[in-house]
DNA sequence: ACAAAATTGTTGCTTTTGCAACAATTATTA
DNA sequence: TAATAATTGTTGCAAAAGCAACAATTTTGT
């Protein structure tokens, strides 16, 4: 697994990273211009939301622990506003592009440190946005819906998952309308397909 | 931009990465085991495509030179069979994983390199990845083509785009139905907001 | 602990999308 | 270059999804 803590110990040797805390609520980012910055999850929760001309806010992805984001992952010149805002408090560490590769001192064995914990958190990372892919270009809500349960299912090995964010999350997670995402959740119960045991949480009945 | 030569001087030196050509149609890899291989495109242009239960053929991306893909990025466990066809004679590298950060020998300078380089590579990769999702989490088809097309506008520094693909494959893109997106280009044209100006080419006319 | 806010659950109606089938056109290759 | 395959273009109908509105329940903040 990633040890964060690697880049922890390297921030002690460089001044180059920069680690903030954010409280619930709090804007960490807002992506204005493809500047090189980075930002790396320390702990805690954020989404990144977008505002469009009406003023209608919308989830466009979550972050957590070990989540990499910034405008430098990011085309911004589409007209909309894309900020990260903390759902919870959270600790980031901050980069600039520029400082992963050139070394602050020959000194600086961190810098090697830090360029394979980089490399490891970009390999989850684009795991992870392939499996979203994966879901989101299923053309059905309601396969959707399993794939996304199924994937849950085999990362927590049990056939009992709890969705980590609300319905009206999800529903925006998967790019759906939210009604009609409760509809096909009511349809796979009603085709004993998943078996509602708390509050946002579902057996697989199927394997 | 990417120097994909910095890593095919480190070839001459590691003999971790293999490079390796392929014709038109050669299965480059199948996804079967979440295996550490990874494999970088040097020229030429392949798809991934997953065969489903009925043996139904449908393309999940895209890759061309500087594509980072291989099942080291994807979680394999999902059923249906993955693989990666040539659609382009092309030529690629394969390096696993644990030999970009272990180092072949003290003396290989190239590996620093390619750990920079691979940087570049994840971080153009996750910026095109964003994109994808961006495209494909928009609810209507009509806002697929548009945000797909104005994409295409803004990094051809042009109102004139090409759709680097069949229509077919565009479909399975932006992952909709052919026919539904056939009518709505079509009605993008009734609108007046594109102008088909030849084959698989439009102006976009509000820009 | 209570009020306010957010989330979940539900429904009827409208719009969009998928599907299937086929014709027309363009590419491929023997 | 002829025939074969692939892609593009089009349509009617069925299924799915979006939308809006509202009630019920749960969570949050003071």
């Amino acid at each position: 697994m990633i040890d964060i803590n690697e880049i922890l110990n390297a921030k002690d040797y460089c001044h180059q990273f920069v680690k903030k805390d954010f409280a619930k609520g709090e804007t960490i980012t807002s992506y204005i211009e493809k500047r090189k910055q980075i930002f790396i999850m320390l702990s805690g929760e954020a989404a990144l939301i977008r505002y469009d001309e009406k003023g209608n806010k919308d989830i466009v992805d979550f972050f957590r622990e070990g989540s990499v984001f910034g405008e430098a992952f990011y085309n911004v010149y589409l007209n909309s506003e894309l900020s990260v805002v903390a759902t919870k408090k959270c600790s980031c560490l901050s980069i600039m592009y520029d400082d992963i590769v050139r070394k602050c001192d020959p000194r600086c064995k961190y810098h090697e440190e830090l360029t394979s914990t980089l490399i490891n958190l970009l390999f989850e990372n684009t795991t992870h946005l392939n499996s979203r892919i994966e879901v989101i270009s299923k053309r059905t809500i309601r396969e959707k819906l399993h794939i996304y349960l199924e994937t849950l299912s085999i990362e927590s090995y049990s056939n009992k998952v709890t969705i980590p964010f609300s319905l009206t999350d999800l529903a925006d997670f998967l790019s759906v309308n939210r009604s009609a995402m409760m509809r096909e959740l009511k349809a796979l119960e009603d085709d004993r397909i998943i078996q509602k045991v708390g509050k946002n949480t579902y057996r697989l009945l199927y394997r």
